[in-house]
DNA sequence: ATTACTAATCGCCGAGTAA
DNA sequence: TTTACTCGGCGATTAGTAA
């Protein structure tokens, strides 16, 4: 028997000693935008261990992906990758939570038409469930599509970081129905959900639900203009 | 022959291992504010670990001063020190200088008469010569006390945490003069550092140092209210 | 000088268990 | 049940070097 879907696909497993203490190190000495040349032995003496294991640890992070090294024979110039980035990005975001509370964060865009798998998604039954549990209203059979640009587009990229509702993803009709993860927003003014399917590939478009069709609610139509006030919990 | 005086002093050694993700998962729970009851099994569980290895973290952290444990013999109560706290935002601020770049902080508090040891301090020539290389200028021989109150106290009590121009300690006439560091500052607009010594026991005065006499440039008197505007460096 | 391998050592983790 | 000790094992670290 399989184990219970109730698996939290989002929460990547901690990483262990002093890597988060590497990765920090070369953020902030710049390797976050441009290539840094430094010795094993510099960053050994920077995080308190010897050239062996801070080399050691610079091997390790270009084998899982966070780190491109460019060995110049004599030194090595060090930048980090977008993964690495993401990787103290949701380990600030977890600390800014301690201090500074739940995150928020208002973004405007544009009514965009989907192509009708929202209301193909949201006639499941293993979602509708869920959401009818956890977010406490059965939703519309459909989504609402917002194209979200520039600056906005970034900000909204920030809740990958934030904890919100989880839908689980499970299994019917012999295919895969991935997870997602569901934060509070008032969109004009009107409660809904913004939904943030667990593969996402940093696309431009986002997905709204709410209890009734928003286009009718608010009511908006394509290319208006909508603003949404979103909420982590 | 003893090391040269460049030692960063507030600089302290980094926590090891799990450390940090102990504590920081139990302020998630609470025990920043109030003491949370946790077995160490759970604590475990959650961090990743056995509850063995989850019983010696705590048992190490409330050895460092940083977790108080009230033993009810079934189950402990924690609750985090506020030296602990002071750590978890350390690590809070060397985070959130990554994403959010160097932090600035505004305040107002009133004009206040120091007892004149300004005075003397700034005429050792210990300080001024490290003063004059590392602000730029000889400061004026005195300093401005401005007292702060309320939440604003709160706020530039942070500044602890920040990165700044180091003034390091050094011997003197047998005796020891303490290391500072200090902030550009902008008071009324105009140009001066705020001094903030290492041993500093939460005072409600900060200090600033200029390169003219602040009382006759801005031109100001006791009890005078000031504007302030900190940046970090 | 570097990087990074090998060997010896250290220390942390988890199992077992006492109180 | 708890907390928390001892102990065996193994992964991590450092010293010594090779390249």
């Amino acid at each position: 028997m399989p184990a219970p879907a109730t698996s939290r696909e989002p929460s990547r497993p901690r990483p262990k000693g002093e890597t988060l203490a590497v990765l920090r190190l070369l953020a902030q000495l710049g390797a976050d935008h441009t290539a840094v040349v430094l010795t094993s032995r510099e960053v050994g003496e920077r995080i308190g261990m010897s050239q062996q294991a801070a080399d050691r640890y610079l091997v390790a992070l270009e084998k899982r992906g966070l780190l491109t090294r460019s060995m110049a024979q004599r030194r090595q110039r060090l930048s980090l990758t977008p993964a690495a980035l993401d990787l103290l990005r949701a380990e600030y975001h977890g600390y800014r939570r301690l201090f500074e509370g739940p995150a928020r964060l208002t973004f405007e865009g544009k009514v965009a038409s989907g192509l009708g798998e929202g209301r193909y998604y949201l006639s499941q039954p293993g979602y509708v469930v869920q959401f009818a549990e956890r977010l406490g209203y059965t939703p519309y059979p459909g989504t609402l599509n917002v194209r979200v640009e520039g600056e906005a587009l970034r900000r909204v990229g920030l809740v990958a970081h934030w904890t919100g509702i989880r839908i689980d993803g499970f299994q019917a009709s012999g295919r895969t129905f991935g997870g997602a993860t569901c934060f509070a927003a008032q969109m004009n003014g009107h409660a809904c959900h913004l939904i943030h399917p667990d593969r996402t590939h940093y696309k431009d478009v986002v997905e709204f639900v709410a209890a009734v069709r928003l286009r009718d609610a608010l009511p908006v139509r394509d290319d208006d203009t909508v603003s949404v006030e979103l909420q982590e919990s």
